[in-house]
DNA sequence: CCTTGTGGGATTGTTCAACAATTCGGTAGG
DNA sequence: CCTACCGAATTGTTGAACAATCCCACAAGG
């Protein structure tokens, strides 16, 4: 699919943006699209047809694109330019360290006791999956995982699990997923919920730390042969 | 101090930047800046005159301002400028919740058992304190600190450290720093080492938690005071 | 045939100057 | 004393220009 599908929606309606947010606006029609997986991995940004796509500046378009950097969506190469970001094997390795520490210390740790956003998300994925929808249940199965570490409270570290699962997208659209890989985790989410409403917190951490580690493996040797 | 002291070294010095780094490197120069405390929380950040002292641009200028607030260095208030930002109690709070968790998991679930950089800190915190110099002594107990998540040997992680210590340099800035505030904990990461290294990683974990509860408590109450 | 410059063209990096939008301080009027 | 409004100052955004760098095709030489 060209640049020019993708964005023809931002021309059709109309896209008066108010002053003072121009440059974050563009970051996250940007965002949206890469998350939505119709950039596609290693995509080159170039800065000129973007510019009249998004209907910004040069110069405003440049400061989304250091925004989405920082947040590991686009890679920016010196004089080259921007690309949307393809995790390599080792950023799959970075992405479950992180998620290593930051669930199983939510669940160890975590004061808030209202799991009702993680019940939700595994009743959305299980309809999804009954649906056969493979997105919508990618799409639910991150929500708990985010809902998870939302238990510990801190908007920091929501933050970083947010990017974490942003990148963990980037994954998914630069191999051909596997349409069974989110299946047989959900009714295992729902058991790692159970023990923790149970209050055996260390049994849910111990649980979420094998669930990770299998997960890690699957798509490590999924990327290999892509 | 007024600005113009404080960026004068700059002019003295050639400040030719290569081409595709301005950006950065002005981000850098305020960052360093701000952490050191020569620019003291609250200040304006004024961006015409602040481009005349840096010799750049007020683009480049801005993109290095979208850099340092996404890092909560700054605090950007739309159509009013960009201040150097004052962390609030609240602020404290969410440091503090990042660090019980990010400190104490490195501790209880580290593989790497590399533990000459922590040494290195404690000795450089001992030496700072028999000579009295509560800024050195400061940086030396941020690095261990920062040190113990790196333990985990994510970059990640280790990033949101560095970020969560930054603010912490801005929260000693806005208030008057007790200059006895260091001095005790630097025996207790003594400690805390200590025991992570007999392999007793869930009692260096306690004392961890038990030592950030602590410095959370005294850091809200001189907050208060001022 | 393969390597090794070496141009020019395209793209990115940076600056500058202008204009639009918004805020802030002061001031006249009630 | 309060309110509404005006104008100066500052920020937000744009477009054009120039500098620096990369690429790619192509020619020269081994």
């Amino acid at each position: 699919m060209t640049l020019d599908q993708i964005f023809a929606d931002l021309r059709r309606q109309g896209t008066t943006v108010r002053h003072a947010e121009t440059g974050s606006w563009a970051a996250e029609v940007l965002r949206e699209r890469i998350s939505a997986g119709q950039l596609v991995p290693g995509t080159k940004l170039s800065e000129e047809p973007l510019c009249d796509l998004l209907g910004v500046s040069r110069n405003t378009l440049r400061e989304a694109f250091a925004t989405l950097a920082i947040e590991h969506m686009v890679a920016r190469i010196p004089n080259r330019g921007v690309f949307v970001a393809r995790p390599t094997a080792d950023d799959i390795r970075e992405i479950y360290r992180v998620r290593r520490f930051l669930e199983p210390a939510a669940l160890l740790w975590s004061t808030s006791p209202t799991t009702d956003a993680l019940h939700a998300a595994i009743e959305r994925a299980r309809q999804a999956r009954s649906r056969g929808s493979v997105a919508d249940m990618a799409g639910a199965n991150q929500d708990f995982h985010a809902g998870v570490v939302a238990l510990a409270g801190s908007e920091g570290l929501s933050r970083q699990m947010a990017q974490v699962l942003a990148e963990m997208r980037l994954v998914f659209h630069s191999m051909v997923a596997d349409p069974l890989f989110h299946a047989p985790y959900v009714d295992e989410n729902a058991g790692i919920l159970e023990r923790f409403e149970a209050g055996e917190h260390s049994e849910a951490a111990a649980l979420m730390v094998e669930y990770l580690e299998r997960a890690e493996r699957q798509l490590l040797e999924a990327h290999a042969r892509a």
